[in-house]
RNA sequence: GGUCCUGUGGAGCAGUUGGAGUGCUCGCCGCCCUGUCAAGGCGGAGGUCGCGGGUUCAAGUCCCGUCAGGACCGCCA
């Protein structure tokens, strides 16, 4: 080792020992007699310091050894502010590792750079302990999941990120295959039917810590490639995959939160998650629940709630406390701000904050008997904003709700920051309709994936009424943010073909998307469940931060361009044409001759 | 695909009613300085105001387009 001791571990019992350290320049304090240096390393910063003028070439970020004794500060200058504030190490010898260019961005804690030019020149911005302490964070969370899964003797088994597609869901990323030219590989979006063959396989118990990859726009918690916690159970319900999850998630915000997670974790139906909150992961860290007033406003004559009604739809009321006192502008904002989300406005009613009489633009519309009975009817006081939503479509009119909640939540200052609230979200639909592009409905996509199985209670039936058909499915949810969501599989094969059928899936097509899989399933598949964990964002939620960029240590930027290696670029010519990426695939050989493959065909 | 915000020496910002590239903090270079810790003092260098076009006697400032970064909607089982 080219040091002795990390600087950030050096305290007080160290006082007169030689050591020699070895770490970076973070500040240099010339007096010209005496120069200070904080040495930084991994383990955190020490001051340095030197008699000598050879301190005086020293600038940011060189990269520097120093031996010297460590002795206690003179009295007085202790620096409580540092782990090592009560000692300073008397420099005997200094030698430059390696010098540093005057830096692009400041190495420093206190100031923040953009987050290209970060990104740009991350191997700087990692050395400051902000974003340093992100990735450690994440490292000890993976050592966490190891420990609880391994103490549970699951198997860590990693699957091929060279594939075909999953199907349905996003847009796969593609690879072209030089062997054969005119095919492509897919990177997976998860390794769903990979785990599910591990359970045929008779693992039992896997886990892997997966990349995955989606080749859909960004956000701030997403990016083209994540990762998974993934997980998957055989012989087991979906009881004993939620008592895992909230072991997984209690370890985990018990240390890297310091929070005490109480378990069992509450739990939410769906549809009372949509009621209560119009959202499938509600942020619980506040009330403000919607109220639904299809029955207190039948009869009605306004248009926009009478029309809902009449179309066997939904009117519903969100209660904004205090929000009568917004001007008219930012009552007008609010109309933006439905706007923005596609919906074509927020009626509103304020009530007077002394009287407690209705008033704006939508009171005019409704009876006084509506009016009267108002407040009592969806809990609000004098001085609050009640928002309405009214749609034919239940859900959308409730998910406009259910934005307006959280916007309230924002603008109102009702929001804990540091609270944590968990809850399950259970029993989601299976099915929901699609609509073609001309708005016609077309049909049922399965709301999971279409290898989740009904419950109990619909496994028999889930053909009579799809809209209504629940699904072993659970997601986990803190403060609004859905962290990981998994499902009891189907392993009988009757019961996956009915469920084809529904989704209109013709055995040929199931034969071609994954016949591998239904192959299997023919030899004694095991009943089996899982969930995975979106990594990034647990992460994200545990080290504080708004980004899941904060967590990967070469994030992308929005566009899918990694400002550092410059990642995408184009190809030569040449490469393309190794590549096969305009080679028109060979018409189909016969299987297992030429060079080609034989697709695995069930009988 | 859509809406919105941002772009000014190396970094972070300010820039008024359209009136000379003006200012602030940090960094950088040089000098001074023996107890600082975001050290201090003196001096200096460094900018095609993202790019292109337009309006105007005059544009960092107003308009149009475009590029880049960010937030959100669509999308993401």
């Amino acid at each position: 080792m080219i040091r002795t001791h990390e600087a950030g571990s050096l305290r007080a019992e160290h006082a007169g020992q030689t050591v020699t350290l070895a770490g970076w320049v973070a500040r240099r304090r010339d007096h010209g007699g005496v120069i200070f240096v904080d040495l930084r390393d991994a383990s955190g910063i020490v001051q340095v310091v030197f008699r000598e003028e050879d301190a005086h070439a020293l600038r940011n970020e060189f990269c520097v050894k120093v031996t010297g004794e460590v002795r206690a500060r003179p009295e007085g200058n202790d620096n409580p502010e540092l782990a090592t504030g009560a000692i300073e190490v008397a420099a005997a010898e200094l030698a430059v590792l390696s010098e540093a260019a005057p830096l692009p961005l400041p190495v420093d804690d206190t100031i923040t750079a953009s987050d290209d030019l970060r990104l740009k020149y991350r191997y700087l911005d990692l050395r400051r302990s902000g974003p340093a302490s992100a990735l450690k964070l994440r490292s000890r969370a993976n050592q966490i999941a190891r420990e609880v899964l391994h103490a549970r003797d699951f198997n860590e088994i990693e699957t091929p990120t060279l594939t075909r597609s999953t199907p349905e869901g996003a847009r796969d990323f593609l690879v072209p295959v030089r062997l054969q030219p005119g095919t492509w590989y897919a990177l997976p979006q998860s390794p769903q039917l990979f785990k599910q063959l591990l359970m045929v396989a008779g693992m039992e118990r896997y886990y892997q810590i997966a990349r995955c990859y989606r080749d859909e726009d960004f956000r701030a918690d997403r990016q083209p490639e994540f990762t998974q916690l993934d997980i998957e159970m055989s012989f087991v319900t979906q009881e004993d995959i939620i008592e895992l999850g909230e072991e997984l998630v209690s370890k985990l915000w018990g240390e890297l939160a310091g929070y005490e997670v109480q378990l069992p974790i509450p739990r939410l139906t769906w549809t009372d998650a949509m009621n209560r909150y119009g959202s499938d992961k509600p942020d619980l860290r506040y009330g403000v629940e919607l109220t639904e007033l299809t029955s207190y406003l039948d009869g009605t004559e306004f248009r926009v709630f009478a029309g809902a009604i009449a179309a066997g739809g939904y009117v519903g009321a969100v209660v904004m406390p205090g929000g009568a006192s917004q001007t008219r502008k930012e009552l007008d904002g609010w109309q933006d701000w439905a706007k923005a989300r596609g919906a074509r406005g927020l009626a509103y009613v304020t009530l007077d904050a002394s009287t407690g009489e209705p008033k704006g633009p939508v009171a005019k519309n409704l009876s006084e008997a509506h009016l009267s009975g108002l407040a009592d009817a969806v809990g609000a006081k004098p001085g609050d904003a009640v928002f309405f939503a009214a749609s034919a479509e239940r859900r959308e009119a409730q998910e406009l709700l259910g934005a307006a909640r959280i916007e309230i939540a924002k603008r109102a200052g009702l929001i804990d920051e540091s609270a944590w609230a968990f809850c399950w979200v259970v029993d989601a639909p299976m099915f929901e309709k699609t609509s073609s592009d001309d708005g016609q409905e077309s049909g049922w996509t399965a709301v999971h994936h279409p290898f989740t199985s009904p419950n109990e209670e619909w496994e028999g039936k889930f053909e009579e009424a799809p809209n209504k058909a629940l699904a072993y499915a659970y997601d986990i949810v803190v403060n609004g943010n859905e962290i990981g969501g998994g499902s009891v599989r189907i392993h009988r094969g009757d019961v996956q073909k009915r469920v084809f059928d529904l989704l209109g899936i013709t055995p040929e097509e199931a034969e071609d998307k994954f016949g591998f899989l239904l192959e299997a399933f023919k030899y004694g598949p095991p009943p089996h469940a899982g969930i995975a964990l979106g990594w990034d964002r647990t992460c994200m939620l545990l080290s504080g931060n708004e980004s899941i960029r904060e967590v990967i240590a070469f994030p992308k930027t929005r566009g899918g361009y990694d400002p550092l290696t410059t990642a995408p670029t184009p190809i030569t010519a040449q490469q393309r044409t190794e590549a096969g990426i305009d080679a028109k695939p060979k018409a189909a050989a016969a299987p297992g001759t030429d060079g080609v493959a034989a697709p695995v065909l069930p009988s």
